[in-house]
DNA sequence: GCCGTTTTCGGCCCGACTGTTTTCAGTCG
């Protein structure tokens, strides 16, 4: 939890300095050390006081002596005053799509806007038109980004809420007040994004669970509202609610508060969900309505319920049926560490092989292959892998899809590669026509094996683009190219309605993890709870395969 | 603000698109 409220405060001095119009490496540096922060695996507090924070990359001098002070005070001299002179609101509408720094400090010099709602106002009343360089095209395109804000709401990802709920109860677990505990709700089902936390705690002591709950050192605010009910916030803005029930009602309560309310509906029809009172688990209470256990994950009321009185439905995949990732960065482009590193990381998963993908040439920015270049890995590779038993690194690509659907690399070395993974990393707006007929020429090639996160939508902050799903996995079909689920919780790309259609069509699916980072390849757990919100089995799954099969 | 098998100062991933311009700044990936 320190860790990410240190990464957090780091990463909102770069946004202040950025509208203060600071030195651009300063603010790169604050962001680079945020992110080796949130990554960090051990424990902040115990790395400062051993005084080891200065071999982390990226923290120097006054970026230690800034972590020292949030780790004491909570916060530090440097950030209050930033606070002081920045108002809040100016980082909510950096988030607005096509609104930088630039522009969000001339809209507070100029007009003193100073929050979301005061920018739409401005808007529709024509004044942010007159600025320069804004214009009356400007003007729409923030009021469209606004309401895109406005309509998402304060929904959180699944990357965020599921760490945070998994340490709170971790913590209740441990307490003899709680005989019982797990998570509820939407972020149990699995779902991407997440509108709070719920957990469900079986006690005969409400009160004194409510007084361990305020304990907790995360948990910055509570109430407690009724008999059974206690509300609070973890961290700065995220809600929780914890349901105590008493112990011979934990399972059918369970049942209830998961969800989703369609499932519960229909499950419930003809029943008193008391009638379950006592039973021992979910599943006895599934058997005694006649069907077989419902995964969480399945319970949206899309002909799960029919599945289940059918004996009919899928065998999910699971975390350990993964035997290797096929979507990995290293230091050779964006990613931050080296291959044999990864490779460490990757065999002490369990995993048997993993591939390196990293980008092509056109990928400047992120220091995308030459030709050279990716032959000088591919040496690189073979030799690692001839010095290594029992685990197989995997030469591949994460090529470019170019504006013309044609691929970044020409065939032949995409012929040479183990795995390629064709991806869009640029030209978003194309027209839908063009959109989908660029992916399907790439789909259709024969040296791609997997299409990158299809959609490219990002979470909380851009969607898709426009694409004909189903004419691409009709494409995929055909020629036996596998779509991705970008396991990164920002994408969770395909999501499980798509994963579905690709599996009624015989489309294989590869869960990759996408990391840049050794600590990212555990992100591939969000991958595998979307699988299995699309109903996918082991044996739909590419990287189910051992080594040898794939 | 960080970093150093060219370095303790002077660098620090680049290129394209958009909407505004009439030659470019801002934004994005």
């Amino acid at each position: 939890m320190k860790n990410r409220e240190v990464a957090a405060i780091l990463a909102r001095i770069a946004d202040m300095l950025e509208i203060k119009g600071d030195n651009p490496y300063k603010i790169r540096a604050y962001r680079q050390a945020a992110e080796s922060i949130y990554r960090l695996d051990e424990d902040i507090t115990t790395l400062y006081e051993k005084g080891w924070l200065r071999n982390i990359p990226g923290i120097g001098d006054a970026v230690e002596a800034k972590i020292g002070e949030i780790l004491k005070t909570g916060s530090c001299a440097y950030y209050d005053r930033l606070m002081e002179e920045i108002p809040d609101g100016l980082l909510d509408i950096l988030a607005i799509p096509g609104l930088g720094h630039k522009s969000v400090k001339m809209l507070y010099d100029n007009l003193k806007i100073e929050t979301l709602d005061e920018l739409e106002k401005a808007c529709q009343e024509g004044k942010v038109r007159n600025l320069p360089g804004l214009g009356v095209r400007r003007e729409k395109k923030i009021i469209q980004g606004i309401n895109e804000i406005k309509q998402r709401g304060d929904k959180i990802n699944l990357g965020i809420a599921l760490p945070l709920a998994q340490e709170l109860l971790d913590y209740l677990q441990k307490s003899p007040l709680i005989e019982n505990a797990s998570l509820t709700g939407s972020v149990r089902r699995g779902k991407a994004l997440v509108g709070d936390i719920d957990l469900l705690l079986a006690s005969d002591v409400p009160q004194a669970v409510y007084q361990h709950i305020k304990a907790f050192p995360a948990v910055s605010q509570t109430d407690y509202l009724e008999p059974d009910l206690v509300k609070g916030r973890l961290g700065r803005e995220i809600e929780f609610e914890a349901i105590i029930v008493s112990p011979p009602d934990f399972y059918h309560s369970l049942l209830w508060t998961t969800g989703s309310k369609e499932h519960r509906q229909r499950i419930f029809t003809r029943f008193d969900r008391r009638d379950f009172t006592g039973l021992n688990s979910e599943a006895e209470i599934y058997s005694r309505l006649g069907m077989d256990f419902i995964a969480p994950e399945l319970r949206e009321n899309i002909g799960e319920i029919e599945a289940a009185v059918a004996g009919s439905l899928p065998q999910l995949v699971n975390e350990a049926d993964i035997k290797g990732d096929l979507h990995v960065h290293s230091n050779w482009s964006d990613g931050s560490e080296r291959i044999q590193d990864l490779a460490a990381a990757a065999r002490s998963r369990g995993y048997e092989y993993m591939a390196i993908t990293d980008h092509s040439r056109s990928l400047a920015i992120s220091g995308g292959l030459s030709l050279e270049r990716l032959q000088a890995q591919g040496k690189l590779i073979d030799a690692i892998n001839d010095e290594t038993d029992g685990f197989h690194i995997f030469k591949g690509s994460e090529v470019d899809i170019l504006k013309t659907g044609e691929l970044d690399f020409p065939d032949p070395v995409l012929k040479d590669l183990d795995v390629v993974i064709a991806s869009v990393h640029s030209h978003f707006k194309l027209e839908p026509g063009q959109q989908t007929e660029r992916i399907i020429e790439a789909a259709k090639n024969e040296h791609v094996d997997i299409i990158g996160h299809l959609t490219g939508r990002l979470l909380s902050r851009r969607s898709g683009y426009e694409i004909a799903v189903d004419d691409i996995i009709e494409v995929c079909a055909r020629c036996d190219t596998a779509l991705e689920i970008n396991s990164h919780p920002d994408r969770l790309d395909i999501d499980g309605n798509i994963a579905r259609k690709a599996k009624a069509r015989g489309v294989k699916v590869a869960i990759n993890s996408d990391a840049h980072h050794k600590k990212d390849l555990d992100l591939i757990k969000y991958g595998v709870i979307t699988a299995r919100r699309g109903w996918l089995e082991a044996k739909d799954i590419l990287n189910t395969l051992s080594r040898d099969e794939l």
